[in-house]
RNA sequence: GGGUGUUUAGCUCAGUUGGGAGAGCGACGGCCUUACAAGCCGUAGGUCGCAGGUUCGACCCCUGCAACACCCA
């Protein structure tokens, strides 16, 4: 073994080895384990988030492999049809085209192209990650099967009744040509201006003070051309003898009328409201109560239309604005002009302004849906972990709207509905079998939907229709409902809430038992990661590392706004001077689960997963030294453990007991930590050092010396098992060198058994001589760390005082003290003999001294002890405020009491001694 | 406006029935001790956001406030 650990010499050839072997496939016949992964855009690339939520789905899919489950991580891609649209469109945009030049099936095809050129970014991402999906069930939403799934369902909520075709204002993204759904807009405050126009009163007459007009405020200027009405509060005394009167409106010359609705805000502008039912949601509902007309003024790319006056038609929105202010302004009627914060709806792909248009679209009626999944939310056959995403989930279910799934899209799955000459709708999958269904003879021409679905509708059939669904397959009877469903909380109501109303439907299963609601990744200063402010990190950049110009040019390409380069790159170069090093896949995800707690944001920062960089160096050390002190060695014999062997294997009881409680409970912070702390600070620190003297020393019984190596071997296969799920790489490659020398020949360790806290003994006597040897061994080395003595040197040591079980333990480990804290002898004293000037240090009533013998300054030492008594004091003070309350002797359990009152003593035992030193210090 | 979360050492974060404030990184001092200088040994550093309350006792439970983040309207 090298004597660094290098990641990319071994992580890409075991994960081809481990594919190879199909050991990622389900096998034996445990009970079954599966978790469908949250299906990555076919067409896009992994970011951190994915990486992160990858990691943790791995690691326990793996810990679930290693525990005998018949564990299945289900693979697949949805074709994400918005996007991935958008991006062929860019593609032939650049080259002068638009898809309706090339026609629907010649566009169809390209995606298809750019699908199949695409989606390798992804597989390779994944597996870089060492992921353990099952490739051979890969999945993918527009393939025959998942595709037949999705017609089904259609049709049969048609045929219900809870799938149904209308026409109402919906979200229009005239950039894109589609309508989305109401989760696809952002809303977000910008400044705008308000302006106030002046619509003049008919028939002559006027306001109560006299004007000859009523002013309305807008935002959106050009939605007048298509206003139907004026209202006013219907309590609002200064219009009430107007309501039923009618204004005429400006440049369009329409007489409308002014009506009464408790919908106003008295309070906003001068009180009256501008009504433009079809072009505004709330004014939609106003126009719906009054049985007013609805203007359409737009086009789908919201330009001006023909039912707007000649002057404005074809004219841009904005362009139409502009005029529309100006023309006004020159009637006269522009009564003012504010700066005003208003909510701006955009669409979350394009980022353009969304327009509330009236067309036909296809909607899904879902309360008959929403009902029985909030009841299995409520009644905990589905459980979020954190809890507190519930109430997220409740709020939105219990408030639901009806599903608008129809896309003004050619990349999807084209909805199977089809439209006679006058207009009827029939729906089957396809055309011979609607003509059957419907009993339509050859005459009746046909013409099916243009449109396709929203991708979140086949999303929503993922749980099921990936494991085979409608057929009755085995897999879908072994794996669903699933276990865990590990996403994000952003995607609570677009695909989670979504999923349990369709599993719930179609298979009358939940879809899964938990969903376990992963963090957001952050960057280091807390913001959200995103392509516009150029701050995301590809996961492959972190384990190959990038330069710094690299990652400027990756970062500053085809950006959606292009004048952010300059912003980008200057936050790049301070964030990462250097660049990225690369830190391997293993010290990635080790990062990602350590940082995993529970309803917390992470923040990436380059210093935690430079931290774990290191420790799989350290464990990869570790393993050198096992191996270098075991493979040429006689392991077969008789074997005696020694003090320091039964520690370390209770230890390791504990660290499988922790590993199994934090992975059973989701915290993967907990766990990654345990293993942690276990590999560097009880294994290396600790117990390997504890192995020195016996491996070293040819006089020590060779029965020791075995049980040594037996140990050293045993629980760093332990530790690696345990590590596994989590570290995948290192520990395999580790692991291929121990276990022929445990006499295990499997191929892998992705197999092995993992670890039972309850087969490895947890041993007390041996916890307790040890911590005990701990002590004694930290009390030299910080005289020796004050005193500034060299390492190299050895020191004396004399122990007086103590117990008879004192006595024992430095018998029984008086080897290991020497080496541990390099002391060249230990003598002890009778509790009435006179040390020599020393450096004291108390374990318990245990005195350990350093004879001064000139190594250590009387001043230094002096100071040290103050310090020490300074502390004690500060201890006792707060101990014997506690005993003298009566109350809390009255009152506190009479354990605590006790242990509180053992504390006071001993504190003041401790302090009595050290002030005793203090003084023998002082007559020197 | 309604709701959720966060606030602990310079930074990133743990703190699991209320009973001695922790880790990693960073800082400082000392060491190339034959697994590892990507290392080893030691040291310093916190009025646990603020103000009340409950309790013998509060980082932890309750109330209010503040800041930040997110969700909904």
């Amino acid at each position: 073994m090298e004597s660094r650990f290098d990641p990319h010499a071994i992580e890409q050839s075991l994960y081809e080895e481990w594919e190879k072997a199909d050991y990622f496939a389900p096998e034996g016949n445990g009970s079954g384990y599966c978790i469908v992964i949250p299906p990555p855009n076919v067409t896009g690339s992994l970011h951190m988030g994915h990486a992160f939520q990858h990691t943790l789905m791995d690691t326990l899919i793996r810990y679930q492999r290693m525990k005998g489950s018949r564990t299945l991580w289900q693979m697949g891609t949805d074709h994400a049809g918005i996007s991935t649209q958008m991006l062929v469109e860019r593609q032939l945009h650049a080259e002068g085209k638009n898809r309706h030049d090339i026609g629907r099936e010649a566009f169809i095809e390209k995606v298809w192209e750019w699908k199949e050129h695409s989606g390798n970014i992804i597989s390779q991402q994944l597996r870089r990650m060492g992921s353990s999906l099952d490739w051979n069930r890969d999945r993918f939403t527009l393939d025959e099967g998942f595709s037949r799934a999705v017609l089904d369902v259609f049709i049969r909520l048609y045929d219900e009744g809870l799938i149904y075709r209308g026409q109402r204002l919906v979200n229009w993204d005239p950039q894109l040509g589609t309508a989305i759904s109401d989760l696809e807009v952002n809303n977000n405050e910008e400044s705008g201006h308000l302006w106030h126009f002046r619509y003049p009163l008919g028939n002559g007459t006027k306001t109560r003070d006299g004007k000859g007009y009523l002013v309305v405020a807008t935002t959106r200027p050009e939605t007048m051309l298509g206003d139907t009405a004026v209202a006013v509060h219907p309590e609002d005394e200064r219009y009430l003898d107007l309501v039923g009167q009618s204004v005429i409106l400006p440049l369009v010359d329409r007489e409308i009328p002014i009506i009464a609705d408790t919908h106003v805000d008295r309070e906003f502008g001068t009180g009256c409201v501008k009504i433009t039912p079809a072009h505004d949601f709330n004014d939609n509902q106003i126009g719906a109560r009054h049985e007013l007309e609805l203007i359409n003024i737009f086009t789908a790319s919201a330009s001006i239309n023909e039912n707007a006056p000649e002057a404005y038609q074809g004219l841009d929105r904005f362009e139409a604005r502009k005029l529309i202010v100006a023309d006004l302004d020159t009637l006269g009627l522009l009564d003012g002009v504010e700066d005003h914060r208003l909510t701006v709806p955009r669409g979350d792909r394009s980022d353009a302004i969304i327009e509330p248009w009236l067309t036909d679209q296809w909607y899904v009626k879902i309360q008959p849906l929403a009902g029985p999944a909030i009841e299995a939310v409520e009644n905990g056959s589905i459980e979020f972990v954190p809890k507190q995403y519930e109430n997220v989930y409740f709020s939105w279910m219990r408030n639901i709207e009806d599903w608008c799934i129809s896309r003004q899209l050619w990349w999807g799955h084209r909805i199977p509905a089809y439209y006679d000459e006058a207009g009827n709708i029939y729906v089957a999958h396809n055309e011979t079998e609607v003509r059957t269904k419907y009993g339509l003879g050859d005459e009746t021409v046909l013409t099916q939907d243009p449109d396709v679905l929203d991708t979140w509708f086949s999303s929503s059939l993922w749980s099921f229709a990936t494991l085979g669904w409608p057929e009755q397959t085995e897999e879908l009877s072994q794996y669903h409902p699933t276990d865990v469903l590990v996403t994000g909380h952003d995607i609570i109501f677009f695909w989670v809430a979504r999923m349990i109303m369709m599993s719930l439907k179609f298979t009358g299963e939940i879809p899964f038992r938990q969903v376990y609601i992963t963090g957001m990744v952050r960057d280091a200063e807390g913001q959200k990661l995103s392509k516009t402010k150029g701050n995301g990190l590809d996961p492959l950049d972190l384990v190959d590392g990038i330069t710094l110009e690299d990652l400027i040019a990756k970062r500053t390409t085809n950006l959606t706004q292009p004048e952010m380069a300059p912003a980008i790159e200057k936050a790049i170069r301070k964030e990462f001077p250097n660049g990225v090093p690369s830190y391997g896949t293993d010290a990635m995800r080790f990062t990602y689960c350590a940082l995993a707690s529970p309803g917390r944001n992470l923040r990436f920062n380059l210093n935690r997963i430079e931290g774990y960089r290191k420790f799989c160096n350290k464990l990869w050390n570790a393993a050198r030294f096992v191996l270098m002190n075991c493979q040429d060695a006689e392991l077969e014999g008789e074997v005696e453990l020694s003090l320091a062997d039964r520690w370390i294997l209770s230890r390791s009881h504990h660290l499988m007991k922790d590993s199994e409680r934090a992975l059973n409970t989701y915290r993967f912070d907990l766990y990654a930590n345990a293993v942690y702390e276990f590999a560097w600070h009880e294994y290396c620190d600790w117990y390997i050092e504890l192995t020195k003297p016996v491996l070293w020393d040819e006089s020590v019984d060779p029965r020791v010396v075995r049980g040594a190596r037996q140990t050293l071997l045993g629980v760093l296969d332990i530790l690696l098992r345990a590590a596994h799920p989590v570290i995948p790489f290192i520990t395999e490659t580790i692991w291929r060198e121990v276990a022929p020398l445990l006499g295990n020949s499997h191929p892998t360790i992705m197999l092995q058994p993992y670890p039972q806290a309850d087969e490895i003994p947890a041993d007390t006597d041996a916890d307790a001589a040890i911590a005990w040897l701990k002590d004694v061994v930290v009390g030299v080395r910080n005289i020796r760390g004050e005193a500034n003595i060299n390492p190299g040197q050895a020191v004396n040591v004399v122990f007086q005082g103590g117990s008879e079980s004192d006595r024992q333990l430095s018998a029984s480990t008086e080897t290991l003290l020497k080496r541990l804290a390099k002391i060249a002898d230990i003598q002890w004293l009778e509790d009435d003999e006179q040390p020599p000037p020393n450096a004291l240090a108390l374990v318990g009533e245990l005195k350990v001294m350093v004879p001064l013998g000139g190594l250590i300054d009387v001043q230094a030492e002096r100071k040290r002890l103050g310090k020490e008594v300074e502390k004690k004091e500060q201890e006792l003070k707060r101990l014997e405020g506690k005993l003298d309350n009566e109350n809390f002797v009255a009152k506190a359990p009479a354990d605590v009491v006790a242990k509180e009152r053992t504390k006071a003593d001993d504190a003041r035992a401790a302090l009595a001694t050290l002030n005793a030193q203090l003084e023998a210090l002082n007559d020197l």
